[in-house]
DNA sequence: AGCACGCCGACT
DNA sequence: GTCGGCGTGCTC
């Protein structure tokens, strides 16, 4: 007599355990085991302890020659893993050489039971993929009004496209911030929103809805890519080039590479929609993966401003003459923004002649300053004597990018009277009045005012422009293009202290050259995005069986280096060869169970400094 | 992750 | 001859 049997995936991050498992469904409880549901499983020898899986199939037919277990127990029935999600998961996971119960962790909440009650799930079966389109699109600049507040235009515009939109929408942001001035201008649609906040019970409560179609547009951050929309119609990916967009847990899958996964499965219309453009989407177009954005959209007039300071407290809060003197103009009319690059007191210690930044003499990474006035490694946690200036042998040490805190003082006793308003990751604000007032931000926390800044002002671009590493001017422009877009119609945006090509492309507003120089120079380099690039971090050993794969030995390889408590080696491989070389690393990670391997795909934070914020 | 199996040294 | 050390490998 054959029974009924359940293919499950059970949940856990052992690399054997990567598979689907048989377990025979039980007489009584039978109603509740569904495919996509929840059960508990019993493993190991002799079966004696339980684990949660997920079925992703029932047949008739099992893997011949074993003997089968039974199911334990259901756990609830509702088919929270959906066949699209588990062919996007797998097909996610595979890709980047992880596990697909790592990356079903992200996208389904944790259960809560009470919340389940009531509701009812209709039967899904992988969906007839739509006719696929890929585009990108460039936002405009500005700032419009809803009766919530105001927003971004470049969100509006996002909004008229959602709805245009029949069926399934998601839309991806990087930040909290986003989502809120997205979910303003989607004021008359109604919609969920998927990310962190909020109560497990309540994240699972908006996934159930999600799931039984009672929500079709979701907007969240990165986890919102797999969200269990159904007939997807529409998929939008803001701003991809932000980091936050990068799961920070193995296997680290970008939103941007999910997404394209499941248009891939799915179909219908993929926007990478974002007021800079990236290197990534640059690439795309040039590929015809996707089209091009049909118009270069509105942009705001930037001035560089790179004469002296000629005041005492200019000269304090690092602020050229003439980008004072606008300033002093804008406060006339309403707020002024002021974007700086780094939190708090820490400012990086650099050589006093040339305004190279000094390094710590054991561990190489950058210096700051701390508030008694000492120079500290933050990195090793000591304290370096002796510096010597790399490049011109100067022993003398300054003080550059003295964050917020500091610049919003100099500033406030520059002008007595006008408030001072601070927005960094421990002061945060998504809007403030709309009034004179100078509002002093670290890079992505700028506030948001009715009807724009009245003048924008960029300081410490310098010290940011010369930071090694391959991303630097792509974030300086994601960064700088942000500020830029806060700016009321026809207000000046000053960039302080920066000259050079780049420069003066942002300040033409020659963005996409920008990117398609930047692009170029990869390309020469052989780095991502023009190649992929496979870190693989593991013990010297382990790293030197991946090195001798076979699918790896024809490869450029650069490493073994030091990373943390463990070493990495980092593999170059074209896009054509590159899913041999991340499935062959799988293949040996199941085989050999190698549990301290990781696998990173483009991880693009090897090619950068050390981060010391 | 656990948990059993097994091969080898030390002990009643 | 047998107890138990933990290294090795598997989980339907």
């Amino acid at each position: 007599m054959s029974r009924r049997v359940a293919h499950v995936l059970v949940e856990s991050p052992v690399p054997r355990l990567d598979r689907l498992l048989d377990y025979l469904i039980p007489e009584e409880g039978a109603p509740d085991v569904v495919v996509g549901g929840r059960v508990r499983v019993p493993l190991g020898k002799g079966g004696s302890r339980l684990v949660n899986a997920y079925v992703v199939d029932i047949s008739e037919q099992s893997t011949p020659g074993i003997t089968l277990s039974e199911i334990a127990s259901a756990n609830g029935s509702v088919p929270v893993l959906t066949p699209a999600l588990w062919a996007l998961v797998r097909a996610v996971a595979d890709r980047n050489g992880g596990g697909a119960a790592d990356v079903l962790r992200i996208a389904i909440p944790k259960r809560g039971v009470r919340i389940e009650k009531g509701r009812t799930f209709p039967l899904r079966r992988l969906p007839t993929p739509r006719p696929s389109r890929r585009s990108v699109m460039s936002l405009d600049a500005g700032v419009t009004e809803t009766a919530q507040g105001p927003t971004l235009r470049s969100l509006r515009q996002i909004a008229d496209l959602v709805r245009e939109a029949k069926a399934g929408v998601i839309v991806v942001v990087p930040d909290w911030r986003d989502l809120a001035l997205l979910s303003r201008a989607l004021e008359d649609v109604p919609h969920v929103t998927v990310d962190s906040s909020g109560t497990p019970s309540e994240r699972y409560g908006r996934y159930l809805d999600i799931l039984s179609g009672e929500a079709r547009v979701v907007i969240g951050t990165r986890a919102a890519v797999y969200a269990p929309v159904f007939d997807l119609e529409l998929l939008v990916v803001v701003d991809e080039s932000d980091p936050l967009l990068e799961e920070p847990h193995t296997p680290y899958v970008h939103a941007r590479d999910a997404a394209v996964v499941r248009n891939s499965i799915e179909g219908g219309r993929l926007v990478f929609a974002s007021i800079t453009p990236s290197v990534e989407s640059a690439r795309f177009v040039e590929l015809g993966f996707v089209d091009a954005a049909p118009a270069i959209p509105s942009r705001g007039l930037v001035l560089l401003a790179n004469d002296d300071t000629d005041d005492g407290f200019a000269s304090r809060a690092r602020i050229p003459a003439s980008g004072w003197r606008i300033l002093r103009d804008a406060l006339e009319r309403g707020p002024v923004l002021v974007q700086v690059s780094r939190p708090g007191f820490t400012p990086q210690v650099v050589c006093a002649d040339c305004r190279i930044p000094h390094r710590c003499g054991t561990c190489r990474s950058l210096l700051s300053g701390s508030r008694d006035g000492t120079v500290l490694c933050r990195v090793c946690g000591r304290s370096p004597i002796g510096l010597k200036c790399a490049l011109c042998s100067g022993r003398a040490t300054a003080w550059s990018g003295a964050g917020s805190v500091r610049t919003a003082e100099e500033l406030g006793r520059a002008f007595p009277g006008v408030p001072v308003v601070v927005a960094d990751g421990e002061h945060r604000a998504l809007e403030v009045p709309r009034r004179a007032s100078l509002v002093i931000a670290t890079r992505g926390a700028e506030p948001i005012v009715s009807g724009g800044y009245e003048a924008v002002l960029i300081v410490d671009g310098d010290k940011e422009l010369q930071r090694p590493g391959l991303r630097t001017s792509e974030n300086c422009l994601r960064w700088w293009g942000y500020a830029a877009s806060l700016a009321a119609n026809g207000a000046t945006v000053v960039l302080a202290n920066v000259d050079g090509a780049f420069a003066s492309l942002f300040a033409t507003n020659q963005w996409e050259s920008i990117v398609e120089t930047e692009l170029r120079e990869r390309r020469a380099l052989g780095f991502p995005p023009s190649n992929r690039a496979i870190a693989v971090r593991g013990s010297i050993s382990e790293l030197q069986a991946v090195r001798e794969l076979s699918a790896v030995v024809s490869h450029r390889v650069m490493g073994p280096a030091q990373d943390g408590d463990v070493f990495r080696i980092v593999i170059l491989a074209d896009y054509r060869s590159a899913p041999a070389v991340v499935s062959a690393i799988r293949v040996h990670t199941i085989t050999t169970n190698a549990t301290g391997l990781r696998v990173h795909c483009d991880d693009l934070s090897i090619f950068d400094d050390i981060d010391d914020a």
